[in-house]
DNA sequence: TTGTGTGCAAAGCATTTGCACGGCT
DNA sequence: AGCCGTGCAAATGCTTTGCACACAA
């Protein structure tokens, strides 16, 4: 099903070692700068792909999508200066949320605070981004 | 600042009468259904002040983003028949997942479950949407 | 050898925007 | 009266797709 392609290895590699966490143009154009030969397109499959081979994680929030390497955390973004956050949740916290459901296939939690960060806070400023 | 137009009360009206948590698409069809008049651009730039003035509220997860109208409540997605469905969670559990962000101006909770709800896991199905 | 993955360019869509007009306040 | 909101249509920009070729298994 999925072949270890150059393509697919490196642009793994160019997300694991991704200090922030890109939306897919940020992604691309790391890519692009690493592995010139790279299309665009080949960028968007294969993001797909991971995600939905469950090595890549999608972070949902109101500015778009995010993605993240290997992630059993949840998310805080600023919504002053954009930098999104890894937030740790113990166990116990996530079970009480998960007994609140029916469902008892629960796939993924997709968790995104939003507010203003502490360096933010600390700073003036005048509006959100 | 916000003025309180027909097309902006019609708007509101519809999203407040739905029963789904409707995408900008379905959206869309249904203020077309109910105000033909009311062009497809009014939609989207009524609906994002309505969501910038806290009145409406985004859903953002994996297929896209869908909204709902005054909502203190989370979600849950099933991804085999893609209905949502409100959770209700307890200001204790909340607090809790509060206190692991130091920031301490969280403004917007966006938290969704994704799996496979009740009555899907229920029946045969092969594959999710 | 076979079929999936890739690169390129074009197509397809969703969303935004410019502009003139309408209608709140 | 002044100015924000609206409708229309075009522009923009992101994402997907068709096709021929490359390459992993």
């Amino acid at each position: 099903m999925e072949r270890e392609t150059n393509q697919r290895k490196q642009i793994l590699e160019v997300i694991s070692n991704c200090y922030t966490h890109p939306n897919i143009k940020e992604l691309s154009m790391l890519v692009k700068e690493k592995y010139p030969s790279i299309g665009q397109a080949t960028v968007y499959r294969t993001v797909n792909k991971l995600v939905k081979d469950g090595i890549v994680t999608r972070i949902d929030c109101s500015t778009g999508t995010y993605y993240d390497f290997n992630s059993n955390h949840y998310h805080f973004r600023c919504l002053h200066c954009g930098k999104i956050s890894d937030i740790y949740l113990s166990d116990d916290v996530i079970n009480k949320i998960l007994s609140n459901v029916s469902s008892n296939k629960i796939i993924k939690v997709n968790l995104v605070l939003e507010g203003i960060c502490e360096e933010c806070s600390k700073g003036d400023y005048n509006g959100f981004k």
